[in-house]
DNA sequence: GAGTGGTCTAGACCACGCA
DNA sequence: GCGTGGTCTAGACCACTCC
């Protein structure tokens, strides 16, 4: 039994702007993610096929195929050569991406809090520096943090940036996420190189997070580079694995 | 100080197929991921622009681009528009991808070895019936294995496997992962939602993983689908945190 | 054989960063 | 102003799957 193809109204797709600064492919992708997640175009479903959407649409074949990969490369579609593209989840996950604790508790509607517990300049130990990629016994700024959500605590969060950022405060900490005050300071950051793994909590852990000595607890490493390629923050962090856990959508290249 | 252009010579891509079955996108990536895993391409150098390599190449610009977007999703390089193309990481790190844990090992150089603890039909319970999008109850392959990376336990595993792969025999299952067995059967797994966390061990993991009763474990549930979007596989996995860990790298679309 | 996605070409114009 | 990557066009041929 051949798959139903689900073709869209060209009325989804009605307020495309062909001049405008964003990219005419992502504007498609959207309404196409828009119209999996609604529901609109079923899961399981086949999607009209690219040349024909095109046509359609009167857009060259590599723009549709770029909007649709967008959505594949995000675990909603799959495309099969001589098949077609269907839908194969009806709900996105995207916590593994290259965001902070903080906006992912935002995004799920939780009210998170931030004590900084400590910010202060240091040397660098022999494992932070390697991971910066600076001399050991070179200044750094090292930061420590305590992540609530609904104010039950769930990560505790040691952080070294480069001393050129010593400026940041603590206020500035508490109402945002770290990597959300880099971007305020022009600094973005595309690539990290991130490890996780678990643990017995210390006794001190244990305490901020209130939980009981030797609890396990999930741990997340990462080393984050700037557009340039350098190291700009290592941070290590541990999480209270009742209240959190990542969560991702795996798709073959 | 502007960054030191590297310009490959020619003969790095001397034996380019252009007519075989492998894509020449393909064959120019790999070209320069092996340059720059060399080391020829240094760490923090600026690669050739797309269009001048294109020209040496007698290639046009979309395919060169294509082979220098592949680098980027996989985290070694990094674009910038105005600026150019730049290497960030000298190494790759891929063992988040979909591949198996006995995959992983082979690649590290370890030798794996896998104990089928148990191999039977049982009547799915509420939560594996939910993830392989069947009824509560219905029958389901219910496989266990224990791990060994270097004849030290590594990870206990749980699978539940829909029905019509009931054919396999434990002797399948010692010599190879799960994964590599299900693609010898036609099934190509393409997507999989995965979900990481922690948690003490049970008294039966302890003895089996050969740790301290409530010692952490690190945790991985995964639910894999197939080319159509069906369920098609349930796992529960838990690993000793001292042997593995996940590792990732982490790109900013 | 018909229909699908996968690849490739040979151009074009634009936005952005830098000198 | 110049060089870079980002986007887009309008085609083409091929490999694969299904009927």
């Amino acid at each position: 039994m051949r798959k139903t193809e689900v073709v869209l109204p060209l009325s989804a797709f009605s307020d495309l702007e062909r001049t405008g600064p964003v990219p005419i492919h992502h504007q498609i992708s959207q309404r196409l993610e828009k119209a999996i997640l609604s529901g609109e175009i079923p899961v399981g479903s086949r999607l009209e096929n690219e040349v024909s959407l095109g046509t359609r649409l009167s857009l060259s074949r590599p723009t549709i195929r770029k909007a649709i990969q967008t959505l594949v490369d995000n675990g909603l579609l799959v495309r099969r050569r001589g098949v077609g593209t269907q839908v194969v989840h009806g709900q996105l996950n995207r916590s593994m991406e290259l965001t902070s604790l903080y906006e992912d508790l935002v995004r799920a509607g939780k009210k998170p809090r931030t004590t900084v517990l400590s910010l202060e300049i240091v040397r660098a130990e022999k494992p932070v520096a390697r991971q910066l990629s600076i001399s050991t016994g070179s200044e750094v700024l090292k930061i420590e943090r305590l992540r609530f959500s609904n104010n039950t605590p769930v990560a505790l969060m040691t952080n070294y940036l480069l001393i050129q950022f010593r400026k940041v405060s603590k206020k500035e900490l508490q109402n945002q996420g770290l990597y959300q005050w880099l971007r305020s300071q022009g600094v973005s950051v595309r690539v990290a190189q991130q490890k996780i793994g678990a643990r017995k909590a210390t006794k001190q852990e244990a305490n901020l997070l209130e939980v009981d000595n030797g609890f396990p607890l999930l741990t997340m490493d990462r080393t984050a580079f700037d557009d340039g390629g350098m190291a700009i923050e290592y941070g290590q962090h541990c999480y209270r694995p009742d209240l959190y856990s990542f969560e991702t959508i795996l798709v073959k290249r």
